[in-house]
DNA sequence: TTGTATGCGTTATCAT
DNA sequence: ATGATAACGCATACAA
């Protein structure tokens, strides 16, 4: 194992003019940055994480709490994140909430005991009840997906401007008569969506009797099959469906096809998610791109803010998903 | 920060006997057990873990290397490691391929920079090509779905073992006809589905004519409905069809269904991957699970042998996968 | 059963 | 522009 003295005394120098040529934090001579370098490439020297952080109080460590890494989502997240650290010299520590119970409160603990220099935590899904949080954020934190307090910037997709854009591109497409499939009302993205919705076929002009135009679904492929019985048996002259996921969007669709209803001539539909199969559903499936990437990389971009102490801002992000139009609209 | 010296000062005790009292290494009477665990719950005491890697050059780090991480079948793999790492009192420090241009031997590099205690690589797919390895592992180390080297363990899911029973299952049902539409002939899974599945039609005495009855596909959904094309075409007496992936299994029923043939009375099809559409695509597709989770348990626990300085026996696992019936067949 | 003292590899403070 | 050295928090060899 070399160390930092060995490559001091390869170069003839002292073992703080080596440390102070790595950093840069203080005036070297080309001559000897020139002898250290070589000392350092012939030694095959690399620092020593655990003596630098010993020494800094800093671990170059963040810590990623994800409510369930195993739901694709988090994995793309986790991805734009670590591509974040790896440009601030730092790597993530991994942390999944079925470890932990799902609570949020020891996932903390333990990252925290791993002296983190800060931590992202990442929920999978927004309900309408916070998670649980007695341990008091001391060390810098973001939120994705979640909001907890003032005081942790947060980043979220924005799924108002979801739903407002689903209704534009449905009304753009010739539907008068639109209905939604959303989901359960705790889940506050479905919420957003179908508010957004709401709120765009208002500026267009058009009525929207809610009461008998919106059913809510479980998010399965199952529950949109069961919605959509529901909206056409009570509206038979629906021309357009809007459902808050993808799974909810390919169970309509099928059971429109076996209803004998052309899609998307007679009835349109939007799914949310570009959950994978949508592509290539039988049907392929108009639906939105959450900016998950891009999620990843805000929070992590917010968290070296805070880490250097500054404010990030703004210190709550929405970012917008993509429309992406297939077949069924 | 409270240190290991401010515990001692509390309890009326040394230093060394506030470690040993932690790390059980040397006996210790109850008395001044109870003293130091009091002071350690008072000051809410937490040992460093910096100063701890520095001093046993163990950093209680796994790297865990994976191809892509935004493919689905990498965050199972790794939600498994991170369980058995967790009991290990250790956690995953994590890369993914793409940061490293898919570049084993950089990821490696940055990994044994970090002074990880050992590395899990895993790759997404078996390729016929092993990965480039030029970095020497110095570091303990297990590979997933990929092998490199004798001196590597491995663990790989036993796709032989799934092509033997998709045969067995579909001879059971009635099937005497049977087809496969394989993926790429560089990649290993697929290969040796198609060789398992050969095998057993073998063993059942069911004469297979490789030449007219397997074709290839690029394992998307769109290939599947070309391969049955080209399937039925030549052959319209097929009565069933083994997809090397679910996608192909997807585009496959798609396309009979376009052709008029009822499944899985007149056709029946099984794919592979159990792929989450797979359990509601129009007509639900009988597949295999793969077993991932325990592929990333039994990754995990053999490199913690190794780590131990064990060889772990068997050194190259093969994991059977899980048929799951559904209507297709 | 317990205590003392040293050193792990860095960075940073103080000199020169 | 460069050096000597203390200190970060812990584990362990050695003593008692």
């Amino acid at each position: 194992m070399v160390t930092i003295r060995d490559v001091a005394a390869a170069a003839g120098v002292s073992v703080s003019t080596v440390s102070h040529a790595l950093s840069g934090k203080r005036p070297i001579s080309q001559a000897t940055k020139d002898k250290i370098r070589n000392a350092i490439d012939q030694l095959g020297y690399e620092p020593n994480p655990a003596a630098r952080a010993l020494r800094t109080t800093t671990s170059g460590v963040i810590g990623f709490f994800a409510f369930d890494i195993t739901e694709m989502f988090a994995a793309r997240i986790i991805h734009g994140a670590e591509k974040v650290a790896r440009e601030n010299n730092s790597y993530l520590l991994f942390t999944s909430g079925v470890e932990f119970g799902n609570d949020l409160d020891s996932a903390i603990e333990f990252l925290r005991r791993r002296r983190v220099d800060g931590i992202i935590a990442a929920y999978g899904v927004r309900q309408a009840v916070r998670p649980q949080m007695r341990a008091v954020f001391d060390v810098p934190s973001v939120t994705v997906n979640t909001f907890i307090h003032e005081s942790i910037p947060s980043v979220q997709p924005d799924d108002f401007e979801g739903g407002r854009q689903a209704a534009l591109h449905l009304v753009s497409r010739g539907a008068r008569k639109l209905a939604v499939i959303a989901g359960p009302e705790m889940r506050l993205a479905s919420m957003e969506r179908l508010a957004g919705f709401t709120k765009a076929l208002e500026e267009c002009g058009i009525v929207f009797d809610a009461a008998h135009l919106v059913v809510h679904g479980d998010f399965s492929a199952e529950s949109g099959a069961r919605g959509l019985d529901a909206l056409l048996d009570a509206s038979p002259d629906i021309d357009a469906i809007f459902c808050a996921n993808d799974y909810m969007a390919a169970g309509a669709i099928n059971r429109a096809q076996e209803r004998g209803l052309k899609i998307p001539s007679e009835l349109r539909i939007v799914g949310y998610d570009d959950r994978e199969f949508a592509s290539f559903w039988p049907i392929p499936i108009t639906t939105f791109a959450l900016p998950l990437e891009q999620m990843g990389e805000t929070s992590a971009t917010m968290l070296f803010a805070r880490i250097d102490g500054r404010v990030p801002d703004p210190s709550r992000v929405m970012l917008e998903p993509s429309l992406i139009v297939r077949k069924s609209s």
